[in-house]
This record gives C-alpha cells, structure tokens and sequence, in this order.
DNA sequence: CGGAAATACTCAGTGCCCTGATTAATCTGG
DNA sequence: CCAGATTAATCAGGGCACTGAGTATTTCCG
C-alpha cells in the first residue's frame, strides 16, 4: 500500500539522469577514459602542479575515491605524481604530454555529447536546468560543511 | 590550454547532485538502506511478485546490480525470493513484513528529506526541475533503445 | 518432436563513491 | 625544543553501476 511516486524523488531521477550520462559518454567520448578521469585531467590543465586533495575538491570527489582515480590516471601514463620537496605529506601532480593530448582530444568529442545530451531543451531551458542543478548540489553541499561562508569564496 | 567549464556540463553537474543527495540519504533517511534499495521495496510495495528483471526496468538498474541489491535485501530478510513454478528461469520476489515495516518507515523520513534537499527551489521551480531532468534522461534511455515507441506505453 | 533462438539469471572484471582507521609529515604552543 | 594537534595520503570494507561470458530454462519453428 501507499508505494512513494519514485518520479517525484530528486535522488531518483538524479541517479537516472547519471546514468544516462554514463551511457552516452561511453557511446560517445570514451571508452577508456571516464567522465570523473576527465574532470581531473581538465583541473591539471587549468592548474598544473595542484596536490590530490585539492583536485579532489575542485572536481567533487573524496579522498579515497581520487586516490583511486589518479593511480589509474598514472597507471596509463597521463600524469606524474611526485612528492613536494616543500612538504613530504604531499604528492604534486602534472599532466604528461600523452596526459594533456588526451584532454584535447577528449574535449571535443566531450562538446559533442553535450549537444546531444541536452538536445530537448531549448537554451533557454538548458540555462535553467543548469542553474536548478547548482543550486540544489550547492545547497547540499554547503549543509556539509557548515563553517565555510554561504557564498564559497572563489 | 584551454581547460573546459565543467559548470555547464551536464554529467559533471548531474553526478554533483547524486553525490550530495548521497549525503543527505546518509544523514536524515538511513545508514543501513540505500535509495537504490528504498527504490525496490516501493517497487515491490506497489506490485508483488515481480521478477528481478522486471523490478530492475522499473527502478532503472540492469541485471547484475539488480541481482545485487536483491541480494543484500534478501540477506538482510526484507525480502523472499522463490522460483517461478511456471517458468523456472525467473525469481519471484515478495516483500516480508519486515520489509514492509523498513519501506513504511522510510517513507515518512524520505518525504521529510526532499523537503529539505529542495528547499533552495520554490514550488514552480520544483516542477520545471523534474520536468527538465525527466526529460533529457528519457531521451537519452531513448538512445538506447531505439526499437521503443517514443512514448514508452505504461 | 527436436534443435536453434530467446530469456532470466549468475559470475568475473573494472571503475566510482563513501566511511573509518592508520601512517607519515608538518605545525603549534608551552 | 618537543609533545600534541593537524593534515595528506593510504588501506580495508561496503555498496552501486556497467560489460561480456556462461548456465539453465523456455519458446519457436521446421
């Protein structure tokens, strides 16, 4: 009795909404390289040199779970990771030339997918789906962490 | 160069938002159930009796997570599992009273829950964040099977 | 009827995602 | 200066998510 209607639950259409993604770039982008592994390649572009925690912020993951990606990463050869010679806790990572290769190859095929993934809304649609999404993720993440200033500075 | 925005990308955007409603699950639902698992027992809440293939189409899990969440919630005897008399290849799965209790329970607290993670939105925009989100995940499921009628009947 | 095709499920393998505990290095205050 | 707190990374463990291969059962058709 009273079952819950599983297409009003945020969470739900979310993990949906995941893996749809996950199917298209598969199809799409890569094989090989996943969308989280491409996050971290893009943060290295930008910002060369940056330590495993913070990437793992930049691009949301945990600890752990970076840890995980960036020994995969450095397995096939896309970064270096050596330790700061300022500060042994710290592995500094950089992206080798394969590392940044990839990262442009990937970025545009990325571009591709995002035409289609977003191909049922207008623009103006896609312009508030993406503001709806961030401000929901934002608020979640800011009841985490309730020391940091409302408004993240950066 | 030239590093992308992962802000308007919908999968870097889309994994976001699982991610801290993730958290909020953790917090305010239940640390021993998942939503994934919350998703089968409202399933079979509505409709008793169901195979394990066709519970995962409905909460949009294929075979081999399906046959692992079933798992753990039969382990956990929150669910029956018995062979099909008429057809032996399939599983017909049941929900205890056990598991009736736990969905009962956890639906009160998963309505409390998207209350909060959907407080940054107001009622309209609510609307138009499913409606979005719905719609660009359909059509991306679309993709893949392209022998469907657009209109999936049901 | 009987063999080929389809179907439900299982198993092995890879990758993402989190928590809690541990280890090594740095920083801080008395 | 040095003991305790903090920090970066690792490790163990549980769960979600997919693909490809394999098994058992049923169905379809000649």
């Amino acid at each position: 009795m009273a079952a819950a209607d599983l297409t009003t639950h945020p969470g739900h259409l979310a993990r949906r909404l995941q893996q749809a993604h996950y199917l298209l770039w598969n199809a799409m982008v890569s094989e090989e390289i996943t969308s989280p592994q491409f996050a971290v390649l893009n943060t290295l572009v930008a910002e060369p040199g940056l330590d495993q925690r913070t990437v793992g912020e930049r691009v949301g993951l945990d600890r752990s779970t970076i840890a995980e990606v960036i020994s995969r990463l450095s397995r096939r050869g896309l970064l270096d990771k050596v330790r700061d010679p300022q500060d042994g806790r710290r592995s500094l990572l950089h992206l080798t030339d394969e590392g940044e290769r990839t990262h442009r190859r990937l970025t545009v095929r990325t571009a591709r997918m995002n035409q289609v993934f977003l191909a049922p809304l207008t623009a103006d649609e896609r312009t508030v789906f993406f503001d709806l999404i961030r401000r929901v993720a934002d608020a979640a993440e800011g009841l985490r962490n309730p020391d940091e200033p409302q408004v993240t500075p950066r």
